[in-house]
DNA sequence: ATAATTTCATGTAACGTTTCATAATTCATT
DNA sequence: AATGAATTATGAAACGTTACATGAAATTAT
């Protein structure tokens, strides 16, 4: 007799439902089995309360039902976001996820592949920027924001296409000089065709614009210093300003007021990601929002999916442009 | 033998060290073996990049090595940061985390518990609100925040004494008349405890302050009509206010502006949690920061400790108060 | 030098599932 | 009614690990 507190297993509900394990693993499974014996079965689990045990199924299997999600900080708002909606992906197809906060740290990212390789995780969904990053043929992975070669699919936003709706928005909102700022080395990734897709936005529309590379640093200086070259009499020389996130729109800003210049009023900027500072309140900034949700499902979706033929190199998503109080809407409630 | 991507099992290193299973299973345990076979099992585990299967131990030891993270939204900034750590802690001591977002969804919490008590995780962390939930006596349990009974362990910060910190400090600016907000239920949870500290801080230092519960909903309006209420002559009737969070601070001080009030210069705003929009970036605003690390820690320790005689009822840990741009701190720069 | 004792490697059984060859049943055909 | 074919339930084996009873070797005592 079992003891009270353990866990039924099929054996139980065999016993129970008189009949044989094999019967009780199909109808778990969905196995068509005669009618009488799906009855009886579908019986004694309810009874007994009967649930699987996914790691014998596992073990079985040589699946491990778990998927990795390499991020570099799971505390940076972008990147709580896509570990939420990815979780919550992966749980939908009854798939757990295994977090890993890299912290930008290459060695911690290659340990954690190789535990794929090994027989810790059934795929690898990574954001990850080291581009030395070894991955065996035969290792589920896919890619968010960075190509790794055509075996390797890559999910992104349309950054090319957020930075040339960025560029058209400026100049809507009246905009003629404006700047694009962006952070961090210069990899070939798909966040930096932001850069392109803003330098076409601002030809088609006949804006001047300027495009600067910054030192994200924890102090300020970089940023008054780069703002003080270009002010003149009091006055900064462009109207608009492009940041590759609102992260650097944020510190952007703060600098902009703590020079006196007023935002919206004096200059407008926009970011990209689409972060809140809660749940439910508005923007950080005005900014391009990336499609997170969307991003999590293609990224289960491309992983999880049998038919690796037909997987493409590279998926982007559409981006959408948000107020967020830092540029000057005509047709909204000015703040 | 063996097809080429295979994993290599116990079986093959003890074949390749030639000697038997079990042997090796002490080595990998870390169990004393003769040093001859000790050498040998570990030359052919690096030889052959053998790592255990947890999914086979975990059948074997009826252990799952998963415990489940109840937690209502982990895109909230707080939560994240909660979620970040409680992995880092279980990652270390070789532990998986499931990740399970509630939505504040009482079915769906009741949902992951009852999975604990199959065969699915060997415990859970719970961040929850839900006071009805049932919790098997023989469930390893450990609460964030609320007391479930003296059976269940609860981790939070020292709720009390940041109350009684917030009050302090704003009698240290200079406030003399106060107020206190808060929005969500009455519950008998820990934060709501920062009430009475703030109470006690203000009767100690001669604070006269009032209280006032807001509703949270995504409108400015409640807030906007509290405020109306207090302003005479375009004058707020406090100099200080300390909101039960940080968010409801944020929305509290955006419509102080909006009221053209300006803070901290009319009045000085002191929050709760010890937000930041980005990592690295300043404070929304000046805050008690609740110290997230170690309430990661001491939740995972006390999950996972073995002696269940000496688990404390309540464990509260000390916050810090920290400048955000709120207050007129005297010793610091002015933005 | 032999017996008694200790030490320690061995190999089998078991964890809960799925798969597959086998056996039992049903149904159609003669 | 008896046979053969098709259908379907059965139960043993296997997945990779750990624990435990067994037996071999080494050590100590006589």
């Amino acid at each position: 007799m079992r003891s009270e507190h353990s866990v039924p297993t099929m054996k139980d509900v065999a016993k129970e439902a008189g009949v044989a394990l094999g019967t009780v693993s199909k109808v778990v499974n969905g196995i068509p089995v005669g009618e009488s014996y799906r009855l009886r079965v579908e019986d004694a689990i309810k009874k007994l309360n009967y649930q699987v045990n996914s790691y014998a199924q596992g073990l079985k299997a040589s699946k491990t039902y778990t998927v990795a999600l390499l991020i570099p900080n799971t505390e940076e708002p972008f990147f709580a976001s896509l570990v939420y909606h990815i979780n919550l992906a992966l749980l939908k197809r009854k798939y757990r996820m295994l977090l890993c906060s890299t912290d930008f740290d290459s060695e911690q990212e290659q340990e954690y592949v190789t535990m794929a390789q090994q027989n810790k995780v059934d795929g690898i969904i990574g954001l990850t920027y080291n581009p030395n990053l070894q991955i065996e043929e035969n290792t589920p992975f896919v890619a968010i924001d960075r190509s790794m070669g055509t075996k390797i699919p890559c999910v992104a936003s349309d950054n090319f296409a957020g930075g040339q709706l960025a560029a058209e928005r400026l100049a809507d909102l009246g905009c003629t000089n404006v700047a694009f700022l962006r952070t961090g080395s210069a990899l070939d990734n798909e966040p930096n065709k932001r850069k392109a897709g803003f330098e076409n936005g601002c030809l088609s529309r006949g804006l001047s614009y300027e495009m600067k590379i910054l030192n994200d640093g924890d102090s300020y200086d970089e940023f008054e210093y780069f703002l003080a070259e270009h002010i003149r009499d009091g006055k900064l020389s462009f109207d608009g300003i492009f940041c590759v996130t609102d992260r650097l729109a944020y510190l952007i800003i703060k600098t902009l007021r703590r020079l006196n210049l007023r935002v919206p009023e004096d200059v407008q900027v926009i970011g990209f990601d689409g972060i809140r500072p809660f749940q439910g309140t508005d923007y950080v900034c005005s900014t391009i929002v990336q499609p997170v949700p969307e991003i999590a499902e293609m990224c289960v979706n491309l992983l999880l999916q049998e038919n690796i033929s037909s997987k493409p190199p590279l998926v982007c998503l559409p981006v959408t442009y948000a107020y967020g109080g830092t540029t000057r809407e005509p047709d909204i409630w000015q703040g």
